[in-house]
DNA sequence: TCGTTGCTTTACCATTTGGTAAAATTTAGA
DNA sequence: TCTAAATTTTACCAAATGGTAAAGCAACGA
């Protein structure tokens, strides 16, 4: 009947996938799509390379793998964004939201500005069915709200990009800002900033 | 009397060896340090591998290489920042300067943002004594500027954060801001939107 | 308890990769 | 022009890397 018969996944295999995958992201965070090595995710998640070519096709499959599953949980907080609620506050809570999951997620959000970085040649494809139609949707939310008077004159599409920069900015260039931060806790200040920041930019003037 | 003569290097040598590091900013920036080969650099620069050698002492010497000098243009802006100036004009001069630099030199930045994503594992020396000094001394500089008054109560060091987040996310994620702007010049309204952003951000309340 | 299926290991392999040795060639200066 | 130094090519190589074949082992339902 069914060409496609799903089969639910054993324990065995839902745990070693499991595993694969942690230790792969760990490993292509690091080092990146072309300095990763199978052996290194292999001895990262305790199997022998044999074996993990048994749970995945190869290199390729664990890296898409993950940058999917990634991507759903990265758009996540702008779907949230609700058209009904209050618009400085729809959009400091987005920024908060961001900013948590960089702190909480960086090798998540290393794994994706990789990516990015190298002209996204594996998601391209994602970018444009799922990110794309999201984004547009979002920009037009925020247009109305603009028109509406409730929001300061703002080009939504690089709010966007200023949000999404500031806040990922924490995980991305972690190395640096420790580094120029010495032993202060970069997390204690940035939400304080951030939300000083934006919110004096969506204040509209005349309300 | 000198055991080290700096000999001034010949046309060929200055040459070849801007066309390697050519060849290899493109090739790095694109593929990461782990991704990039001598061959595909050696054929970048339509040199043989084993005369690329016969310039760099291998693949990370010309990355290390790549890197030094890059660091040197990337902070210039930064070092003009003058404390004697007016406090906004001078910050909003540098965010102009730095997006600038973004636009015109993306695979530099790329090829920075790389290196800082896996951690810097090959500049954190570069950083810690070049860097940072010039970080805590603009710091300073700012903080005087909302001592006096002339500024808005920002933290400085995460102020110089959203400045360098914000402007070079149009180099570094310039894949995505492509794919979500569609046929529309991102640089054409990244201008007016940080200086419109920072503008806000940096003016004081109570002047 | 038997056999089928699922999982793991062992033993490989072709290719790619960073790098070298040394011969051959070009260039620059006397 | 001649020669010494600089540059380039040819021919390699050892290690690493992504991946495969097939045998061995474990689990589990009948």
């Amino acid at each position: 009947m069914n060409d496609i018969l799903p089969k639910k996944p054993s324990r065995i295999q839902t745990r070693n996938r499991r595993l694969i995958l942690d230790a792969a992201l760990e490993v292509f965070s690091r080092d990146g799509y072309g300095g990763a090595t199978l052996d290194a995710i292999a001895k990262g998640a305790g199997l022998s390379k044999p074996n993990l070519l048994y749970y995945f096709d190869g290199k390729t499959e664990i890296y898409v793998t993950l940058l999917s599953q990634l991507l759903e949980t990265w758009l996540d907080p702008l779907i949230e964004l609700d058209a009904k609620g209050d618009p400085v506050e729809e959009l400091l809570n987005y920024v908060r939201h961001k900013l948590d999951m960089a702190l909480e997620l960086p090798l998540e959000s290393k794994l994706f500005a990789g990516e990015i970085l190298q002209g996204a040649p594996r998601i391209t494809a994602h970018l444009t069915d799922d990110l794309k139609p999201l984004f547009d949707r979002k920009c037009k939310v925020i247009q109305t709200w603009i028109d509406a008077g409730h929001l300061a004159q703002i080009d939504p599409a690089h709010l966007i990009f200023s949000i999404w920069s500031t806040t990922q900015h924490y995980a991305d260039f972690g190395a640096q800002t420790s580094v120029l931060l010495g032993t202060e806790d970069p997390a204690k200040r940035a939400h304080a900033h951030l939300e000083q920041m934006f919110r004096k930019l969506l204040q509209p003037v005349n309300q």
